[in-house]
DNA sequence: AGTTTACTAAACTGAGCAGTAAGATTTTGC
DNA sequence: GCAAAATCTTACTGCTCAGTTTAGTAAACT
């Protein structure tokens, strides 16, 4: 049984459909590596129909390359009631995206192709680690209000937890890609980037960093 | 006045000057982006001269990466006397090195090229950072030794390090080559990562803390 | 001086690619 | 069922590029 979808539908699922295509051609060999041939074989399209929904080729990977910043960074509810499972949560939640190989492999294009194309960059910058920042500023100054913190400046408090939690093995993983780490590698170093950060922020770090460890040896 | 050159020596002179201009190129365009014409006129030198030195784009591509390693990262010589000022100044050493608008485009080119090329991702990662992190690591640990340090693992404590110090103007700069951090906008974040690796790791963060703000204000 | 070596300039080959055109075929709206 | 819209296949244009060939030149060695 097929369903029957209306025209505007199936526009909508092919545009979809070439996007997702272009961006793993992209990703594999990078812009100028990436023909629209090879495109239009991987979206299982030909390439007048490329050409008739997006124009040009710069057209379709600016397309792709914008369209997919907003879906990437959605998962945002750091409000439960305990700090200390509420940052857990957030930095599994954010290393699950940002540690994907799909995202990864994005991250790697917009790192190649910043200099050709500075928009992107930029665009990537504030609708990505720009928009986390911020959410993570305003929820470690909540803390602070609430006397659970301590810290003059929240950029770089938020900047810390980041780096602390993801850095080392998201370089790891941007340098080689058939090298990501697993779950449990991700693991040590985000549970050790949260015991470091407690202990350097948290105004009461002792009772912290033993709920810390109820909770990962629960 | 010209210096006579022996044969030999012009040659070196003439592959350096090569993979010079070749670096230059591949990290403005990246891999495909690059013709071997445009390494040949970059270099002032025509291209049976090209594959003359190097048989193909793939091998020429290889010997710049592979060549470029090891200068990358000679800077080091952690052990004056006073762990403070000895790891302010590691700092700077290397935050002078990688932020060089020149080594942020290599270290593109090779993100970008990953992919196609697992052997140079593996490569820099060996020859860079994991040589850098074993140096700072076998400084933690004599610190360690010294009762100046507290910690359990030494390779996540110097990862912690670097990330602290590196991670968010790195990360800047890797997404947007034409705004990359000022000496200033470095400071701000290297001087706030040693006063949080001091106050998660020192046995006497209180003195340490103080050690380096009299640093700072000097 | 004469031979060798290291180049150069210029043109060429064969392949791949962005983008377009033409006509055949399917899908949709009515 | 039929006309219109969307899409397909196929082939083409003009360009760029990796890599090669040829014929000639200038310096280096002996």
């Amino acid at each position: 049984m097929k369903a029957i979808l209306k025209r505007s539908d199936k526009k909508e699922a092919k545009r979809q459909r070439i996007l997702d295509a272009a961006l793993e051609v992209f990703s594999e060999a990078g812009y100028a590596g990436t023909s629209m041939d090879a495109i239009a074989l991987a979206a299982d399209v030909s390439k007048p129909t490329l050409y008739m929904y997006f124009g040009s080729k710069e057209q379709l990977f600016e397309a792709i390359m914008l369209s997919g910043r907003d879906e990437m960074l959605e998962t945002f509810d750091l409000s439960s009631a305990d700090m200390v499972s509420d940052l857990h949560s957030f930095a599994w939640n954010y290393a699950d995206v940002v540690m994907k190989p799909q995202f990864l492999s994005l991250a790697r294009l917009i790192i190649a192709e910043a200099q050709r194309f500075p928009s992107i960059g930029k665009a990537y910058q504030e609708a990505g680690p720009d928009r986390v920042l911020r959410g993570i500023m305003d929820y470690l100054e909540q803390q602070k209000k609430n006397g659970r913190l301590t810290f003059d400046d929240a950029e770089l408090a938020a900047q810390d937890l980041w780096a602390l939690i993801l850095s080392a093995p998201r370089n790891q993983a941007l340098h080689m890609p058939d090298k990501i780490p697993k779950r449990a590698a991700i693991a040590r170093y985000l549970n050790n980037g949260l015991k470091v950060f407690l202990k350097a922020y948290s105004t009461k770090p002792k009772k912290d960093l033993e709920a810390l460890d109820r909770l990962l040896n629960k």
